[in-house]
Parts: structure tokens; sequence; C-alpha cells
DNA sequence: TAAATTTTTGACCATTTGGACCACTTTTTA
DNA sequence: TAAAAAGTGGTCCAAATGGTCAAAAATTTA
């Protein structure tokens, strides 16, 4: 967007472009980039298709700032490991705030997980400095209290991935999930919850 | 794809309709159903498109011809699970069979992948019924498995899913685990072998 | 080798779609 | 309240794309 824009945004500028998003995430969740339409995302928050462009510049546009707000959120939660806490119960939390996040997010995590599965053309710098900052940073607070005996030895970067592709699976397979096992949301998520926290439980202990 | 045709096909026509299909697997694992163009999978194929289209109805023809295949494979390590084996044994053949499939095909499970987050339009039925089917069944000798005290009690149906997460996320997020962690492929798959041998084993030891 | 069949392709078509334009309306400001 | 600014939407355009078709080329069959 042209930065050279006054920071206050009216407050019209400020719902619509809200409304814009809210469409886009509903189409961009389902189709993908480039299977949504401009007009499908202006048909779902109520807009004509030019009035839509008025807001963004383009379609990608939408995509990119849609992206970069999720891309907050789904980082927010692993600035919320601390290394003076007690490493089980860090981790378990982190791993319920990410089972949260697939439930009740499971729009933005699909978003997310389509951006990375088509190579993360938008993202890619952002995984590979920022985000690699962060996770160096918990992966070393890991390994220091694996160091201090109070965690099993475990590789620190696997067990990131292991607890964000478990949780994310219940958003991005959701369709698969339900499927295969016929049962309420909240059974489901109650189990999912048992069951992740029976093998982090067992993983990371130390006997 | 009509019925009526004679069963066998020429030289020509499967070394043609083999080529097709591979280059749409590129394609379609790169850039999903609707972003994949037959111009880009004709080109990838070294074929002209209407030539394409000789072999195949439409472009949708293609994808359906493709995913029907990919679902056999990704089943077929499942049917090896037998109620005779030693439980861990054949439980962590299983992951590491999966984990193979991630290393050596992740343009299909990309592909896979995508179609269930898009909302599996094409296999949502096969999901349900056949899949959901042999599930039930590997599920079953899991809780035989417990019952017998052979395992320590989990959750069947999460037990698979976190073991279809865990290793396709190997695949389906490769670009982040690479930007995450820069080592070679080797390391990468060795280090994630150990660490799920190491989750599952203690997951699942009767102590 | 000649006829029949299969395969290949250049030219073309219809539709979809991202985006531009501009007149019109509404809201804000002076 | 009048002028200026912000917001809206009908219409149009060019590019991309899925797909058609008839004729040519290659291959198989008689």
């Amino acid at each position: 967007m042209s930065g050279s824009q006054p920071k206050t945004l009216s407050r019209i500028q400020r719902e619509k472009r809200s409304a814009i998003k809210q469409a886009a995430l509903d189409v961009f969740s389902i189709y993908g980039l480039r299977g949504a339409t401009l007009d499908k995302i202006a048909q779902a928050a109520g807009l004509t298709k030019p009035n839509i462009l008025y807001y963004y510049a383009s379609k990608d546009d939408i995509y990119f700032d849609l992206l970069n707000g999720l891309l907050d959120d789904w980082v927010a939660p692993l600035r919320k490991i601390l290394k003076t806490g007690d490493p089980l119960h860090e981790i378990l939390n982190y791993m319920r705030a990410k089972l949260a996040m697939s439930r009740e997010k499971p729009r933005e995590s699909k978003l997310f997980a389509t951006e990375i599965l088509h190579g993360a053309p938008l993202t890619q710098d952002v995984l590979s400095t920022s985000l690699k900052e962060i996770l160096d940073e918990k992966v070393a607070i890991i390994e220091f209290w694996i160091a201090e005996g109070r965690l099993a030895p475990v590789n620190g970067y696997h067990l990131f991935f292991s607890i964000w592709s478990m949780t994310q699976h219940y958003a991005d397979f959701d369709v698969q999930v339900k499927a295969l096992l016929q049962e309420d949301e909240e059974t489901l998520f109650k189990n999912a919850d048992h069951y992740l926290t029976a093998v982090l439980t067992r993983t990371l202990c130390t006997d």
C-alpha cells in the first residue's frame, strides 16, 4: 500500500477494509490465491468489485495484507514461552494455545498452510529471518532446560515442528478428521487436547 | 476415460499419459488445481495443449486421475499394520513408511494436502467410506493391543492423526522446515526419524 | 504400398477475470 | 450551505485460459 497515506484511517476506511479482509479470508482459505476471484470476495463482503479496488490496489494486495496480519498471530504464542517458567508447563501451554487457534481460527490456519504449501512466495524471507530468529531463541531455551536435566533430551527444532503439525492438523485437515471420526467439535478437541498432553508429557518428562 | 475403450492401451498411449501425469504432478503440486494451467502442464510435458486434451478430456480429468492413484499409495502402508506383529514395531514401521513417503514423494503429499485443505471436493466420499473403513479396522487393532496391556492407553484415532501430521509436515511444509533449519536432507530426515521414534516409543511404551 | 487408423498441431472461439475509467453520490470541511 | 474530498458502481477492456476443430502428419494394418 502507498506508504505516504495519513496514519489515521477514517472510520469508514477501517470498517470497509476489515469487511474486505474478513470476506477475503473466507474466499482465499477455500479457493487459494489463484482460485479466489475479486467478484467472489466482493460478493462475500457485500461490496462491488470496483469498490474493493478502491480500498486495495489489487487482489494480491489483499492477500498480502491478510497474510501479514496472520503471521503475527501465528508467532504470538511462541513469544510467550519463558525461560523462567516450568519447562513442561510452558510447552503444554504453547501446545494448547496452538490447538485453540486451530479450533477458533481454522480459516487463518488454512490460508497460512496454503501459502507455505505453495512455496511461500510472499513469506519466504519472513520465515528465514524473523521467524527463524525467534525459533532459534526458543530452541535455545529448550536446550538449556535439557542441559539442566529438567526435560528429556530431544531435538528442539523437531519438537516445535511436531507441535505445529499435530495442532494445525485439526484445522488444515478438518475435512478429513471430521470424515473419519464423526463426533462433535467439543469432544474432538477435548480428546485432541488429552492425547497431545499425553504425547508431550511422556516425550519430555525426565522419569 | 470412456469405459468402452479396449483395455490394452498402446505403448504410445501409456507413455504419453504417463508423461502428462508426471508433468501435471509437478504443476498441480506447486500451483494447485485452479492455479495450474493447461499451458504449464503442456510445456512441462513437452507436448502441445491440444495434444494433452487428446489424452485427457479436461484439466479436471487429469487432476482426478492423478489423485486417484495417489490415494492408493497413501493408504498402502496402513494396510501393512498387522495384528499379529509386535505393537510398537508395527507402529514404528508405519511411521517410517510415511516418513519415507514424505522424503521420496513430496509432490504427491502436497497435492493430497492441497486437496484436503480445500475441502476435498473430489475425495470426500472416499475419505468417509473406504478410508474410514480401513482406519476403523486399524484403530480396533490398536485398542486390542491396549486391552492386552501391550501398549499404553491412547486414543487410536488421534494416534494416527499425529503420525500423519508429523510425517507429512516434512513434505508439505518443506519450505518452512528448510528455511528454519538449514541442513542437508540426509541429516534432516535422520533427525526426524530419531525424534519421531522417541516420541512414539515414549508415548506408547508400557513402562 | 495403399488404405485405414491414430496422433499431432496451428488457428480459433467463448468465457472468465483483473483491473481501469468516469460519472454519480455521499460525507466531511470551511 | 457551498465547496472539496471521499466513496461508489455501471461499463468497458485486454489478457489469460479452457477447450474445439479440421487438416496434416505419423503410424498401423491389410
